[in-house]
DNA sequence: GATGGCGGGTGACCTAGATCACATTTGCCT
DNA sequence: AGGCAAATGTGATCTAGGTCACCCGCCATC
């Protein structure tokens, strides 16, 4: 499927938008394209845009003092991702995004988001359902973290997230349940 | 400050909404009063409204099958609190609010809300902007996590919400910081 | 066909924090 | 005041997972 149309099927699930009012806030994305490890948000930088996945697969992550990688997000298809704490603060990215495979995306300012929100009451409505989701999604993941050993959210997220377990190498998953990769290995290998 | 002008002010930080406008909203809220330890949400019953909170101290948490507790947030005058997911997708309680002390609150159901929202773009603008900065911090704490050790997060919380802090029993700061009550009382008497 | 980097496996050891057990203090209730 | 329950402190032990060191295999590039 092409952006627009995954796009546009995407807020229809949440929202109407006529055809006219659709193309006239598509016309504020622009289409661009990521080579796999190709940075796309750099801690350090201003960061004013965030991103739509149409396809391939984008990592949202944290790298501290010893270099050390925190991965919180796999943005894959129909997915957005950027560092949302320096768009809305309007400060420079503390988090980064990269592309974990070759990606095409749609990217939209933050300034026109919000122009777009103004204008079209409906598309502030899905914006705000969009971020209820991943609220939800992020508490979730917190209490998972809390709650539950590696082995455990382990095997929660090869459930929850088969499709990207294919693509990703296995570091990156560690990364992501915030193991060491050693342990990591040695999970699934009993 | 009363209940009314506290909500009041709070929503006139990020938008602008006429009197008539706010005290239509208003109407749709119900001032209820709790007892130290009084349930407000129960997990398993059903929940269609979320709190905010005017004065006292609520917490939002989890209960595992060891009986075990895990604090989401404390949530203090101008905090929001409930089960999102369960008001969201409609379904019954996966986590528990109750008071940490006496507390008064503005309760509203989520069908009113979101009516409110329809008729209201600025309102709608409103609760998209509070979920925002919720996600944000949701994200900022699942990193400490993954990051730092319990020393640093206790000092983190320390700065924080130092009100909290004074107000909270220490097994209740044990649980949000996800440790144990003995390994807590051990960091602070070095 | 060497070289080098990346992904991945595995052994040996170490440590933060859990768990259990019991003592002490605090504060509330009559 | 006296009594009981919750909140706290603390020692002894245990363990999940981290860290370090080294391994191999793959495949891209010169």
């Amino acid at each position: 499927m092409d952006a627009k149309n995954l796009l546009k099927g995407h807020i229809a699930k949440v929202t109407q938008l006529t055809d006219a009012e659709f193309d006239h806030c598509f016309a504020q994305f622009k289409l661009r394209q990521f080579q796999k490890g190709q940075a796309v948000v750099t801690a350090g930088d201003m960061a004013d845009e965030e991103y739509f996945v149409v396809s391939g697969c984008l990592k949202t992550f944290f790298i501290n003092e010893d270099m050390k990688m925190f991965i919180l997000q796999f943005a894959m298809p129909t997915w957005w991702a950027s560092d949302y704490h320096a768009l809305y603060e309007r400060t420079r990215a503390t988090i980064n995004v990269d592309s974990v495979t070759d990606a095409v995306v749609l990217s939209i300012t933050n300034d026109d988001r919000e122009k777009l929100c103004r204008d079209f009451h409906n598309l502030e409505y899905f914006f705000r359902w969009r971020t209820n989701r991943g609220y939800v999604a992020s508490q979730k993941r917190l209490l998972s973290f809390m709650n539950n050993n590696v082995k455990f959210r382990y095997e929660e997220f090869l459930k929850l997230y088969p499709d990207v377990y294919n693509i990703v190498p296995k570091n990156l998953i560690a990364a992501y349940l915030g193991v060491s990769r050693e342990t990591l290995s040695r999970l699934y290998n009993t």
